[in-house]
DNA sequence: TATTGTTATACTCTATAACTATA
DNA sequence: TATAGTTATAGAGTATAACAATA
């Protein structure tokens, strides 16, 4: 099978185990990405507004109002899967179609007073749960670490 | 609305600050999890076996043959999702369910020869795409960041 | 023609509820 | 009674296909 000993060290300096640390961090980020996913997704269950949701209501206080398109492209999902994202925030009065100022196919997105209320105060909140478990489970220095990674994920995840 | 003026550094040691940035770090880490997610689900879609059951599979080849019950706590969701997710493997041949040698309640599930080759196989290939993409838009400094922080949001994702 | 938004429909993943068999 | 597994069903989220309105 051509295996190397798993006994002798890595060489950091080795470039072959540099490949394959790199992959096996990839492939671990996935499971825990997918892991922690569904972690999240039952802990914000019945809060109302669901993590795709967020994400579009702080998209558009921090970038302003936006078309269907826009904010599809930006949250990498079909501008048919927005559509129903930006329906259900519509229905729980969060956001607002109207009508382009020149072009009359697109609708502009923008959130409502409740919207924005909705926005200041879950950054207030903080979200709890997470935010708990990162006090409780990590070192300072450990936290310092997951906060510095977290803007290189989001560049991968946009990218 | 008794807002901090944020023209103002933050001060590392203020205890309210650091508490601060570890709800910012959270909320981020929240949505970027789930934009992550969506990325990762469409780009593995089609490969025949889904994250979740690979993450499956994965603790299977590392801790050996395992209850539904077992691998339902372990994976953090319901017996009866987990049940769906083995039906899919067993459909794909890559696990089994065998009775277990003395509770006749419990039925124990096995990788087969083509799951553990599956596994061998995706271990190999590194399941390129994000691998490529930390490769390409991360220094080798952010790499090292990167896998310092996924054995601390696996320890997260498993609280 | 190409683009924007929308409706209709289906699929995946996970949940709850209810049932059977065994301990 | 309690536990392990299963079946049935529902809901959330996203996909594809098809269409109308506008550029």
């Amino acid at each position: 099978m051509d295996m190397v000993d798993p006994t002798v060290p890595a060489d950091p300096a080795d470039p072959d185990d540099a490949a394959r640390r790199l992959r096996d961090t990839a492939e671990e980020l996935q499971l825990v990405v997918s892991l922690m996913g569904r972690h999240l997704r039952m802990a914000s269950a019945g809060s109302g507004v669901t993590l795709g949701q967020v994400s579009v209501l702080k998209r558009l206080d921090r970038e302003g109002p936006r078309t269907i398109t826009d904010l599809a492209r930006a949250e990498k999902v079909r501008p048919q899967s927005l559509n129903a994202t930006v329906g259900a925030l519509q229905a729980g009065g969060y956001v607002e179609r109207a009508a382009h100022p020149t072009d009359g196919r697109r609708k502009v997105i923008a959130l409502t007073d409740r919207g924005r209320h909705a926005v200041a105060e879950r950054q207030e909140a903080g979200r709890g749960r997470l935010a708990d478990l990162m006090a409780r489970r990590l070192a300072p220095a450990e936290q310092r670490t997951v906060a510095e990674a977290v803007p290189l994920l989001r560049r991968l995840a946009e990218a």
